[in-house]
DNA sequence: ATGAAAGCGCTAACAC
DNA sequence: GTGTTAGCGCTTTCAT
């Protein structure tokens, strides 16, 4: 392990203050073009890095970035997580990233505690109480994800234009009676999802069951499957592609084909819907757009930060593969 | 946002001086129990969070681990990931995390980059080149994860013992000529993996059809798919579980039957294998587990930096589900 | 048991 | 254009 080269070594070796090599590598424009490429040279021989923490110290800023998500074995998160990671390196921010296990309580501890080290949080909280994340917006600089809030800047995904895209597509193949298979009443996705399907609902001669709560995972799938099938729906529309997978496996084992005896649609596009038999049809969340623009509305928070506060939509697109069907 | 609270508004109010607030916190036997029972309480009071950068700056300690892998997309490195999560919080460390999309220069330097804020970094990297890696060992205290190198501590799944059972099954139903679809051949993984088959193959009579390399995902499975048949093999041993997905895609577009026609096993057991139809015979890699292991390795490194290296070795497990089967 | 003071590596006035 | 110096928030001698 080499020892630390610090500032003050390149200072010595290149015969400058440390002040002018701070300034070489800040604001080049400070210093005497010879002399920059000079200390240049002469940090990079050194193999000379900035110690960011001391720099943070000063400045205020550390150039880190953190992201609490509910739980790292989630694609949509790691998802999201991808993008972060990308535009905070484009930005040259270094991103800590935190996983709650689906504890609500431990998010905003876990907030609290990256907040001196970063510039700001990215929080990606279905279940944290509003009054908390006010709190905690006051405690650092929050950028929410996938959930709006009164004054915080959020990057949101705009599922009612893909429920309006799933049940145009539905009743387009001619169905008029459809379940919709709730995941968590408190969780903002769930209470978005379920709001734009109502209202695509309305445009059209529909029966709507809505189903549930169920847990938003594949057990959750296997037994809403039975309840729908015995609302006697011609199709059914999951709250998320993991519940669909549920719902779907379940119906094999019951003998109901899909699609022919009933359609089904996920929402999320997590991958194995792609790679599952019959493929999913189901609802692309952008979710690495989605994270890439949580870092930018962070940056631009932080750069301005009197603006008015930003919150900006994703659109979301219907992707039709082979669980929809024109009902028997 | 409040302003923050420093070390010195705890020292006015508690009436001490700054250093009695810091061995409060940090060495309370230093300090008169009612001493520091007051200070604690102002501490609480006034919300007093250390500034963990500055604190940093004086020990050489960060609190902080760093973790690169190669996607964030990729279930093997989030399993990881949360494992390395879930430990480090154990441990009251913060994480650090980067993706370098699969681009092992990209690697090294964000090694680098993360070197000066860490205590250690946990390198998740297939692809990196062997003298590269001694040279980051050199700039930071590394641990590497899935890959063995003298010298650097490492935590390992032992993928010779789960091939062990891999082949013990297949010979147990029947099969003689089996086919292994290899993944990137300058992988240690798959040197590791195609090893652990060729000792296993021997205590058998088996011929063992070496195919590939194949691009580890789902595409290379459609791709091998058509060659193995070929081969006329009765089994289909696959460098892991997404190539195996696009191998049982193929087939079942081709009309053969997993597992009447041929047998299917997989690697790694992320999830969508035990989703999938049929679900996938696999071998289950503890990638959380050794997620965990990398940052005990890691810490007992930093605390003991002159014990021998440890490199330890979890075993991996055959998961029987559905896709294997007695030849026809 | 506690305080005063030095200093970790760096940047930002302020001089020149 | 460059150097000197103070000080970010904290820990840790060294005194007392």
């Amino acid at each position: 392990m080499s020892v630390a080269v610090t500032i003050r070594d390149v200072a010595r070796q290149a015969q400058v203050s440390v002040a002018t090599v701070s300034r070489a590598l800040t604001s080049p424009d400070l210093v005497r073009a010879t002399t920059r490429e000079r200390v240049l040279a002469v940090a990079a021989d050194l193999g000379y890095q900035p110690n960011l923490a001391a720099r943070g110290l000063i400045t205020g800023k550390t150039g880190n970035i953190g992201i609490v998500v509910p739980d790292l074995n989630n694609p949509f998160f790691t998802g999201v997580l991808k993008g972060v990671q990308n535009q905070a390196r484009m930005a040259s921010h270094a991103v800590f990233v935190a996983d709650s296990d689906e504890d609500p309580a431990a998010e905003e501890q876990l907030v609290r505690a990256m907040a001196k080290q970063v510039d700001g949080v990215i929080l990606c909280s279905p279940g944290i109480d509003e009054q908390q994340v006010r709190e905690l917006a006051d405690a650092t600089t929050l950028v929410l994800l996938n959930r709006r809030m009164r004054g915080v800047p959020a990057a949101l995904m705009n599922s009612g234009s893909g429920m309006r895209q799933v049940i145009d597509h539905l009743v387009a193949l001619g169905h008029h009676r459809i379940a919709f298979l709730n995941g968590p009443r408190t969780s903002w996705s769930n209470k978005e999802r379920r709001r734009g399907l109502r209202v695509a609902v309305q445009r059209h001669d529909v029966d709507l069951v809505d189903m549930g709560p169920f847990p938003p995972r594949y057990e959750g799938g296997l037994q809403a499957a039975d309840l729908a099938m015995a609302e006697k729906v011609t199709a059914i529309v999951a709250y998320n592609d993991i519940m669909a997978l549920g719902v779907l496996a379940r119906l094999r084992d019951r003998g109901v084909r899909v699609p022919e005896d009933v359609s089904l649609t996920g929402f999320d596009d997590l991958m194995f819907g792609a790679l599952c038999q019959p493929p999913l049809t189901t609802v692309a969340m952008p979710v690495v757009p989605a994270g890439r623009l949580a870092v930018d509305l962070l940056l631009d928070r932080l750069a301005n930060r009197d603006a008015e506060v930003r919150q900006e939509e994703l659109d979301t697109q219907l992707i039709v593969r082979a669980t929809t069907a024109p009902p028997a």
